[in-house]
DNA sequence: TAGAACCTTGGAGTGCACTCCAGGCAAGCG
DNA sequence: CGCTTGCCTGGAGTGCACTCCAAGGTTCTA
């Protein structure tokens, strides 16, 4: 077994991986397409600026993805929601693979994120209370235009 | 008074509104950009995209924005923190200028909002999850290797 | 073994939301 | 009066995150 943070990390998003499109562990790049709902396109560029670790390759230069590649593929795709800019994403992907001594630093990265996420989380309600608080103006003075 | 919806719903986002830098109604850009945090820039594209509803003018056409004005750029404010695409924002704007008879579209496009926005909270609240998973592997990881 | 469907690359293009620039007018101050 | 500061315009430029293209190699099915 490799270093506990290079083993677990990139496979830890959640404690039972979800089922694979198929259930083995080489996929091409359209059943990744298909199971990610990213663009080939969008794969191939995330493997050009670092977002990726080290997409395997067919004996002809095909991709082949890996469970593994699902799982981070995942990750990204949470990170992304919180609208975490791909750099920041890149940058994490490279503490990855810098191994045990980045430890403080990734954790401090996925910390930073947290905060991020709650801060929007609370900007959103307020948003939310916004639109309520518009959307029962138009429902009451349709009401009274209805006579009601 | 003018009709009920276009004379509240351009300032209704609150029934106070909050405190103006000078007390007057009559602001500069400038006195506009330290309120709102937005730049000259963006709020000169703001207005020649249409997302501003006829932002009056001095004698010699220097901008003077008005309380009103500042309501709604706290309500463009809050509705880009929603992911809203600009576009989606104008629409309204023109909605509004087009007075009573869309009502209803507004409202239909106000609930859309909503509904969007509670599906990102969920997501959010969903990478909140996978976050809190993985930063308490850290924080075990590194107990462990402390010994405690 | 032919053809369709898939995959490869580097580099160029797209759409969004700003962001800035050049060149000029205007207002306040010593 | 000159100087600084602020504001005006149309149009060009920026950064991000893709998105697509051309030209060619590979894999699968009939």
């Amino acid at each position: 077994m490799e270093s506990i943070s290079a083993r677990t990390d990139t496979c830890a998003s959640a404690p039972k991986a979800h089922p694979r499109p198929e259930g083995q562990d080489r996929y091409t790049i359209s059943e990744v397409v298909a199971h990610s709902g990213l663009t080939a396109h969008t794969l191939r560029w995330y493997e050009r600026i670092g977002l990726m670790p080290h997409v395997d390759r067919s004996h002809t230069g095909q991709r082949r993805f890996s469970n593994r590649d699902l799982d981070w593929l995942a990750f990204v795709g949470k990170l992304r929601l919180t609208g975490m800019p791909v750099a920041d994403m890149v940058r994490y992907a490279e503490l990855l693979r810098e191994g045990d001594q980045t430890f403080a630093e990734r954790q401090e990265l996925l910390e930073a994120t947290r905060r991020d996420v709650k801060t929007r989380i609370a900007e959103l309600q307020g948003t939310l209370a916004v639109l309520d608080f518009k959307i029962d103006f138009y429902g009451g003075a349709r009401a009274a235009s209805e006579g009601v």
